[in-house]
DNA sequence: CGAACGACCTGCAGGC
DNA sequence: TGCCTGCAGGTCGTTC
């Protein structure tokens, strides 16, 4: 479900909502998920206060008094934050519940999500490999181009690669080429400095309009606050395979990369 | 080392 | 109505 934009907004939402509150308990009804929730979650967060919500690629880092709750929504995970705590339904895997009653529920259907709680973050195995913020400093055209030297895998995938980029997904990946002109199946060694440029510049700018567009509401995305996002309006080429591109109007088309779906206008793109 | 691929899941839409 | 296929916002570990 969320790329670094959609988690951002969760992020965003969810801030005001949940800093300074007390854990009082933690209810896990499924310990299945991408890795196995550890059987001491509730024991190592109650009576933690919450100082600080932070994100790293599509981790969200929920900072607590003795440690930090590393939480991942995969492909389907989305969090709730209910005033007042419902009756669990279909796949509310998990409630952090907090003194006062309220409470923050995690569910996905598919399981890819997954929830981690460490003491050191930075050195954390699934956060310690990812390669800088697309929105940070350390992304650059010369680091994007350096790393891409004599690559040959498409620059579709290597632009999904958490390694060479944090945070990216198919939905951005897929537009950011479209807004540099870029084919997404070019190979990666095979683009020049000046495109990387263009390609940097792309990249950020369809991020930030997606944050402030609070997301990517494809099925059921809602924000940390319960609103939708409504950058879908603005993609160009995603999902969009047959319609006329707005550009040249030539039909957009559709391939597969890696067992994930590329979109592209054939005329724009090389 | 880089690159490709299978694996992990559920839900939904569409064809027959 | 049911059954089948393919597709979906991710990413890790294995294999070549």
């Amino acid at each position: 479900m969320p790329e670094l934009p959609e988690v951002e907004t969760i992020r965003r939402g969810l801030e005001p909502l949940i800093t300074r509150q007390f854990i009082s308990d933690v209810e896990v009804r499924e310990r299945r998920l991408r890795w196995p929730v550890t059987r001491n979650l509730a024991g190592l967060l109650r009576g933690q206060q919450i100082l600080q919500l932070g994100r790293r690629a599509k981790y969200l880092l929920i900072k607590t008094s003795n440690g930090t709750l590393l939480v991942h929504l995969g492909m389907s995970g989305s969090l709730f934050y209910l005033s007042s705590v419902s009756k669990p339904t279909t796949h509310d895997h998990i409630d952090i519940s907090f003194r006062g009653g309220s409470c923050l529920r995690f569910n996905d259907p598919r399981r890819f999500g997954s929830i981690h709680f460490t003491t050191q973050p930075k050195l954390h195995r699934l956060l310690t490999k990812l390669g800088p913020e697309p929105l940070g400093k350390d992304f650059s055209a010369e680091y994007l181009t350096h790393v891409s030297r004599s690559r040959r895998v498409a620059i579709k995938n290597h632009l999904m690669n958490g390694q060479i980029i944090a945070g990216l997904g198919n939905i951005y990946a897929t537009e950011a080429l479209f807004r540099a002109g870029i084919h997404p199946a070019r190979p990666a060694g095979r683009i020049s400095a000046a495109r990387f440029s263009g390609l940097v510049q792309a990249i950020r700018e369809v991020l930030n309009e997606a944050i402030r567009s609070g997301g990517t509401t494809l099925k059921d995305f809602v924000g940390g606050d319960g609103r939708p996002g409504f950058f879908q309006q603005s993609l160009n080429v995603y999902g969009r395979s047959g319609d006329p591109c707005f550009t040249c109007g030539v039909p957009i088309k559709r391939i597969t990369q890696s067992q994930r779906s590329s979109y592209y206008c054939p005329r724009c793109q090389r």
